[in-house]
DNA sequence: CATACTGTATTAGTGCTCTAGTACAGTAGG
DNA sequence: CCTACTGTACTAGAGCACTAATACAGTATG
């Protein structure tokens, strides 16, 4: 994963959203220690604050635990939480372009054909607009 | 239309793609003259320098053109291009969701599933439209 | 020309994000 | 105990985006 700095988007929700992905999708399992707050601060080429801001996000939002002196882990109900997170930003993802196609008129069968041109692109091009980026 | 301040989005980026979607959608038809500057202002509550600075990015989208003395107008193919540009924000928003879902190994399935519950949903602002009821 | 409307430019101020440095607190292991 | 690793807290500052106020410039009309 690499941050997008010129995103609107802060860095540290970057990385919370991407962080809970990977809980979500099951690469850091429950009570697995995620890295550590100076090491993903030089692992992403930010400030270890920057980090602790992400990791602070993630602990409110109840997807991890953080122990001093031990280090980040992920919480037992960590996964399924991220999940419903996770598919909560997909709906509203959607919600924003229906709603966005509703304004200028367009047709609820026109909106699925653009859809279905999304499903079938393979991964999001390079963009300017770009909110997140990969690894 | 009601702007959201508290929004990581710009105000001014709201504008445009307000402004694009009315555009698109035929509201303001080409020649058409949109409200001023003020007027556009005072009508969103907005500052007026907001206001310029979202006509500026229309303009240079070529939606639009501004003429000094006169007022700001529908390009002759303001509409067209409108519509696209709309059309690539609606799938640019898909294909961050559907990416969000591919990441945490949701299958096509799912997403559909999630799709069809945003169709469904009737209307989703994604900020409370009626926060402050002023004048 | 005077007025009243248009858009434009410039400058200033506010707030948020991010960085940086430093100090503190808890745990593990030699 | 000492060291080295964890997370935490705090302050200060730079940079930037956004907003705001004000002054300038062009057009129409009487």
């Amino acid at each position: 994963m690499a941050v997008n700095p010129d995103s609107h988007i802060p860095i540290y929700e970057q990385i919370v959203e991407h962080v809970c992905g990977l809980i979500a999708a099951g690469v850091y399992r429950a009570d697995e220690a995620l890295p550590s707050v100076r090491g993903m601060a030089l692992q992403l080429r930010v400030n270890p604050n920057t980090i602790q801001r992400a990791y602070q996000e993630l602990e409110r939002g109840g997807f991890i635990r953080t122990r001093k002196g031990l280090g980040v882990f992920v919480s037992t109900q960590g996964a399924t939480s991220a999940q419903k997170k996770t598919e909560n930003a997909i709906l509203e993802r959607f919600v924003e372009g229906i709603d966005l196609g509703r304004k200028t008129k367009l047709g609820p069968a026109r909106i699925q054909t653009v859809f279905r041109r999304a499903m079938r692109s393979p991964r999001r091009p390079a963009d300017p607009n770009d909110k997140r980026t990969e690894t």
